[in-house]
DNA sequence: CGTGTTTTTTTGTTGCAACAAAAATGTGAA
DNA sequence: TTCACATTTTTGTTGCAACAAAAAAACACG
């Protein structure tokens, strides 16, 4: 590895304390589905429920909306939003995009010990698979993906692929069990592995989109299914 | 132009009235470099300089920050960074995927209307440049590419693209005139209109894809001359 | 002249209240 | 019930002040 030779590497002290706190326990709590999509959240209930005063609840709300997270309905109300087929496309593109970029950059940094990483990692989603625990499952999935991106050593374009992660998971949580139990990823995983072992960023890059489109497929099927229901339901 | 067949379209209100113009009226003033890399901003003088109070001067600053167009050099004090290689090569390869996706996408969405619009800019582009006004060159490049962007119809997707144009913006307006007189996009851009001409989406993204990379070397390069320079004088 | 130390000034964070505007609720007529 | 309108409650924005902590300035010593 190079030395760089002129690292002066930004300090990343962490102000802002209760804002930021309040941000991550508010995006912690959507992607956990805690929220469903069409809730109403206001400063105030954040502000009561976080125990802290208006200005951290207010900044939180404000950056989640900017993540796209949260959305106005009105100019006075921020909801957690539905998910229209069209952003899940949107969003589905550019994940290809970026985490497939990830995914083909991570394969030079790959060591043993990130490959006895990863094979944890899927061994604990099947584990979680077989005993029924979907939430768990969905967790790890999270974890194994951002494993590899992890590798690619750029910062900036992790934080993106998160935000984009955010997006979806708010208001897909509401899939269970139908999206976990279809195990769509681990032959794509298993390839990913693979890939990593021989590095070879090419393949890596097709496990991750294939897992991906993969992943894509199953949401549109089963919220294609839910709408119909609710609509026959009416 | 269709008419979108089930656009629900969330409101697009604009709340956060003075924190909103105070965060666009910096971000322009940062792609237009009134700021060298390494001065401080700090709350009341935005405050100041926008006649607003420190609340809406403190939510364009963090919203910065999160961009990453401010940077922490201190846990109190924010400056415009210095951009590092490592940054910019990061930034490019986000750049390569994403824009290159949009301009793959814009093909299908590409009118005459666009194209002769894409004529009119880079029109403005060569005649700046005839006439050494280098700062306009740079924003009417801008407009071109945003221009052929914009036909992807992914909104999300701009968002994050513009972020990072306005990452690098804030850095690199110092390299005039050299940067904006070497003409390197004029057949880019060419082969990017005829690209949508004949509807080739392949072709629209090799172009803009070129575009990035080329201006990528000649940033490089400069950079890598000032940073001799400096070096030399000291 | 640097260099470490103390003093002064500046700064971000946080909480809070006032206000206008929007949302929720209530009311009544068809 | 349904819809339109009036009333009440809720809500985001904005400005501001107190405070601790950090940055800058002043200072003293070598």
């Amino acid at each position: 590895m190079e030395i760089e030779p002129e690292d002066e590497g930004y300090h990343r002290h962490q102000p802002n304390r209760l804002g930021e706190m309040a941000y991550h326990n508010m995006k912690e709590r959507l992607i956990r589905g805690a929220f469903s999509p069409g809730a109403k959240l206001t400063i105030r209930a954040v502000s009561d429920m976080l125990h802290v005063s208006t200005t951290p609840a207010r900044d939180a709300i404000n950056r989640l909306v900017i993540d796209g997270a949260l959305v106005y309905s009105g100019p006075k109300t921020v909801i957690v939003p539905h998910l229209r087929l069209s952003d899940l496309e949107e969003i589905t593109q550019m994940r290809l995009a970026l985490e497939g970029l990830a995914a083909a950059l991570s394969v030079k940094a790959a060591s043993e010990a990130t490959i006895e990483e990863l094979e944890l990692l899927q061994a604990k989603i099947d584990g979680a698979l077989d005993e029924r625990r979907y939430f768990d499952a969905l967790w790890h999935n999270k974890e194994f993906h951002f494993a590899i991106y992890r590798l690619s050593g750029m910062p900036y374009l992790l934080q993106v692929i998160e935000t984009l992660w955010l997006r979806v998971g708010a208001s897909f949580n509401g899939l269970y069990p139908e999206f976990s139990e279809t195990r769509h990823g681990a032959r794509n995983h298993r390839a990913a592995i693979e890939a990593l072992v021989e590095k070879d960023a090419a393949a890596a890059r097709a496990a991750i989109e294939n897992d991906i489109r993969d992943g894509f497929r199953q949401m549109k099927k089963i919220s294609a299914d839910r709408d119909q229901r609710n609509l026959s339901r009416r």
